[in-house]
DNA sequence: TAGGTTCGTGTACATTATACACACTGCTAG
DNA sequence: CTAGCAGTGTGTATAATGTACACGAACCTA
């Protein structure tokens, strides 16, 4: 059933960059597919679709990852839109690119979709070439990722519901891509007031069990609100 | 001549936020249009209009810019996607929004376009309502603007080449919607080293004439790569 | 030439950032 | 059962940065 316009109109299409966070080997990591079909059939490359007519875009982002992840309440914020002619070779498509956080346990299989050969985590210092430009769009997807974690904590997000302070120490150096000290740094979130301290321990580390945290949304987005700095 | 499509496709278009300075009254202005057609005919409204198939998304704003205010060399950012399904009443429209920066005395006559029948300057803080969810654009384009204003310069864009460091206090104090205090600003900016002394001075001020400086990019760029903090 | 308006400048004090080390816990392996 | 390994959790002194604050100089106008 075809669709007739008075002027040609580029299709629209959604991608999604999924981060997540291993804080075993202190390395981000992002889920890839591997296409199915032409063009770039066997590359790997950003998960993703067409959005539906009915469908809100970030709709048809969330939509898209649950068909790979299958989670549901992912963080999920909207990058930058690629349109530049060309990008596809099928003819003009527009994509809106999307960046998702989640914890790395909760999405440990994720299942390949019916557009997918394969799915699979990639450290994001060893990533495969990637179909399209989504090389581009995942590097756009980085950046931000790096900024924002210096006046949103974000990190939040990677990490499981309670977590140690050394688990968090960890993405936030991994992000960032420096090193941290530990009492500085615990010192400046003392101060933040968004840790609830648990009566929990870590269980089965060959060594002293940390104490576990939660975080505290309320205060978050309060602060979020307020402009406040989370510099780390 | 009539396009055919295998699926549906939303339309796609530009909405341009176009942000000036006055210092003289400490004022933060938006261009806006006043449309000439339905839907939403003589309401105001931000400059936009559809991309053409072979331009870059960006392209087709700059063109739309310059459409209205003639002027070239324009700072622009992509900021946002909108694409809620009923957000156009003549059919799913998705708009890309760009915000610009210009120097107000840079464009001081806005010619309209053929799409309207005015174009005009208004004050942050006393609008006409607007067309379509263009409120909402223009809420997240000064939401960006105040954020974006703290760890990177970008006040700079709305100042004219030569200013005076008060100017730069006044625009500072209106986007942020603070005071600051004189010597401590001057202070900071003076460490950040991006200000280059000029040998000129403010004419046909009622006073004593302000020194004017310019802008170093070269050494705001290196700064802005190293991810300084610029607030103030 | 007196008065109005904005310019341009420095210091003392409070707050925040940084550098730094060691005893404790709990497990493991001999 | 105990020695040692790995990671936890805690405080203080010093340096750097942020904040509060006032007045004489320049230039124009009436």
């Amino acid at each position: 059933m075809p669709y007739t316009y008075e002027y040609p109109r580029p299709a629209l299409t959604v991608d999604c960059i999924v981060f997540a966070f291993d804080p075993s080997n202190k390395s981000l990591k992002v889920l890839l597919i591997q296409r199915l079909a032409d063009p770039f059939k066997d590359s790997w490359a950003l998960p993703g679709g067409f959005v539906e007519m009915e469908e809100d875009i970030e709709t048809a982002a969330k939509r898209e990852l649950q068909e790979e992840t299958s989670m549901e309440n992912i963080y999920l914020e909207q990058l930058y839109t690629f349109g530049t002619p060309g990008r596809d070779p099928r003819g003009r498509v527009v994509s809106v690119a999307y960046y998702a956080l989640i914890p790395l346990q909760k999405a440990q299989k994720p299942v390949a979709a019916s557009d997918a050969k394969a799915v699979k985590w990639f450290a994001i210092d060893d990533l495969p070439p990637l179909a399209f430009d989504h090389d581009e769009i995942l590097q756009v997807g980085l950046q931000r990722l790096r900024g924002k974690v210096r006046y949103q904590p974000i990190g939040f997000e990677l990490l499981d519901e309670k977590f140690s302070l050394s688990d968090l120490q960890r993405l936030y150096e991994t992000v960032l891509g420096v090193k941290l000290d530990k009492r500085n740094f615990r010192k400046k979130l003392a101060k933040m007031n968004v840790l609830i301290e648990t009566d929990e321990y870590q269980q089965n580390v060959p060594h002293r069990a940390a104490r576990l945290y939660r975080f505290d949304k309320e205060k978050y987005h309060q602060l979020v609100h307020d402009g406040f700095n989370f510099e780390l």
